[in-house]
DNA sequence: TTGAAAGCGCTAACAG
DNA sequence: CTGTTAGCGCTTTCAA
């Protein structure tokens, strides 16, 4: 009769009284069989009519999920996953849980996850591969596929993982694993373009750390630009992606006379300024700075940050929409080549605000 | 004989074969069976070995880890929960993934967690009761307890689920539930301190959610702190949460002629920021903004925010850690009337940046 | 100290 | 369409 959860916010204590009973309740569990027992029927035909409703008569089906709701009755997982094999659960697995880009992604993924009643394990790998390859063993029987949003594993371990285990990544292209690409290579070149715009003819990439895959394709993006473009690049690093780095990638760029940067990350990006600042080294009139990811706080920073704007939370969406994909078909068949190997590349875009400027009339390189 | 996980984290894809094998797999799992039949012990002695060891001849015992060892085994989660009822999952609820504030609250828990090998359920509420209730029942099996961060519920709903429930809440005080308090309203006053030995005599409180049990500790705590140092307080608002919120804000400050705010939280002191800018008032010289937390970009906007540095991650942490020694106690017995209800409050203290300075000469209020 | 047996709550054949 | 029968992998009495 009451719902077990009001969708009008205010009567809360009135529907309440039923949520608590099931909520967590380790005393009195409903189980199934007592609803099949309030209802006449067997618990086989209970578990059809809660979980495939179509293989059930119409009308006990309705009295089965009456009795259900009336008696409180909340699914145990648990159970169902020994039975079934499937937990609808999965994990994401991000390399520092600290870092904003993940914030992004992370709500990504829970939305996607959420809407489709499924549940996400987050796990921080703390940038180990070890402790990656330790958590993805643990989470064997907890969740039924990953994602895998930094992963420091090589691509040879990832595809060979994703033999067993569902997995998507998100920026890494391991063959034969689903992935999602973040165009931050595009981003690098709309950058260059922007910059030459401004009249800067020698630029300076300030790398991230040598283990990320995104670095090395945004380096070599910046080379292929800077090229076709006839400009000068050059690079320092690596530096680790935080926004401490950014007082040593600063001072490496002020000491490499130069006058305009494009860095691996907004994390270093803002680090550096604050750090040019301290030095009296004037931005954008003295250096233009380019971040990455357009992460929270690149339009506050000072001054405010030019960046690829990158649509990370919904690479963490397309990363689980293409995991469920997947996993809602392989119990049946269908898709098996095609669809499981696809790739997904999101594009990005330059946002241009303060951090970038003329080129200084007179510079040393 | 090879470590399932390698400490060493070069060598790798020697050790990933062992690992694979037992990385989510669906095929070739191995179960308690096979390491009984490998070892020549009942099924029963294997549990044993694996859960209790101290119940097992040492002997058998090392014979038996040494065997689960080298056929991969890893013990099934689900499983496990079902006979023994715990999961060793704690499900967080955070009120907005989004929200900086929370990454460092997820942060610690997730540290606390993964340190003593117990896994996160993460879940966004996204600011609903509703979603809160429905969160709580359908994590009902899949955790064997919860941290409230940011909880919708009034207090009477709290103290009904935590009877059931092993909870702790976060900036919350529902009587008999463990709870971390933040000590926000410490932090007021010495804002308010601040604000005084400044020569400010007029503060005015940029208000969060109505619906938020720490605002309005912030507003009593100012008051109170008002009176005494003989300041004159108003507030405006509420506002929600958010850095856009501060234009509106930032808009009914300058109306109300202030000199000084003591806002909410650092979200929406920021989106003042960015807005008095906008409308060429000068922080701090026209006007000073305390922000609330110290969260991620409080140090880099423009001007850098004075703000109560909240030791947020170790709230997450004391909080996992309240929760797990109650859940760990509670299968034997020793701790119930105590240790299990009571309150830790974390200190706060003020940090000083850019956005506080004197007041002007000449105000109007 | 160990083994045998009985489930935890549910799903999944297989009959009917 | 529905009931019966087996377990999923593990823990946990209860004997031995």
């Amino acid at each position: 009769m009451v719902p077990l959860v009001a969708t009008c916010g205010n009567r809360l204590p009135l529907v309440a009284r039923t949520a608590y009973g099931a909520v967590m309740s380790t005393t009195a569990k409903v189980t199934i069989r007592d609803v099949a027992r309030a209802t006449g029927v067997a618990p086989s035909t209970v578990s059809r009519a809660l979980s495939l409703p179509d293989r059930v008569n119409r009308a006990t089906q309705e009295r089965i999920q009456q009795a259900a709701k009336d008696l409180g009755y909340v699914p145990n997982s648990q159970a169902r996953a020994l039975t079934s094999g499937r937990t609808r659960a999965v994990a994401v697995l991000v390399s520092d849980i600290t870092n904003p880009f993940y914030f992004d992604v992370i709500r990504g993924t829970q939305h996607q996850l959420a809407g489709a009643g499924w549940t996400q394990l987050l796990v921080d790998t703390e940038e180990s591969a070890d402790a990656e390859l330790r958590a993805l063993t643990a989470l064997a029987t907890k969740a039924d596929g990953a994602v895998l949003t930094a992963s420091r594993l090589s691509d040879v371990q990832i595809a060979k993982i994703a033999e067993r285990t569902p997995l998507v990544v998100v920026n890494r292209r391991p063959s034969g694993v689903p992935s999602v690409l973040i165009d931050t290579p595009g981003g690098v070149e709309q950058a260059l373009e922007h910059l030459v715009s401004l009249g800067h003819h020698d630029v300076l990439y300030v790398s991230g750390p040598d283990t990320s895959w995104s670095n090395q394709r945004r380096w070599r993006a910046l080379v292929g630009a800077g090229r076709r473009l006839g400009v000068r690049v050059a690079r320092v690093g690596p530096y680790a992606p935080f926004v401490d780095s950014g007082a040593a990638a600063a001072d490496a760029a002020v000491n490499a006379g130069a006058t305009a940067c494009i860095c691996f990350n907004d994390l270093i990006a803002i680090g550096m300024l604050t750090r040019l600042r301290e030095r009296h080294v004037r931005v954008p009139e003295d250096m233009s700075i380019v971040g990455c990811d357009d992460i929270f706080g690149a339009d506050f920073c000072n001054p405010p940050l030019t960046t690829m704007t990158s649509p990370i939370e919904r690479a963490g969406r397309v990363a689980v929409s293409m995991l469920l994909a997947r996993l809602d078909a392989a119990p049946h068949d269908g898709l098996h080549g095609e669809q499981l190997r696809d790739t997904v590349v999101l594009p990005t875009h330059l946002t241009v605000r303060g951090s970038t400027g003329p080129a200084p009339a007179v510079h040393t390189v």
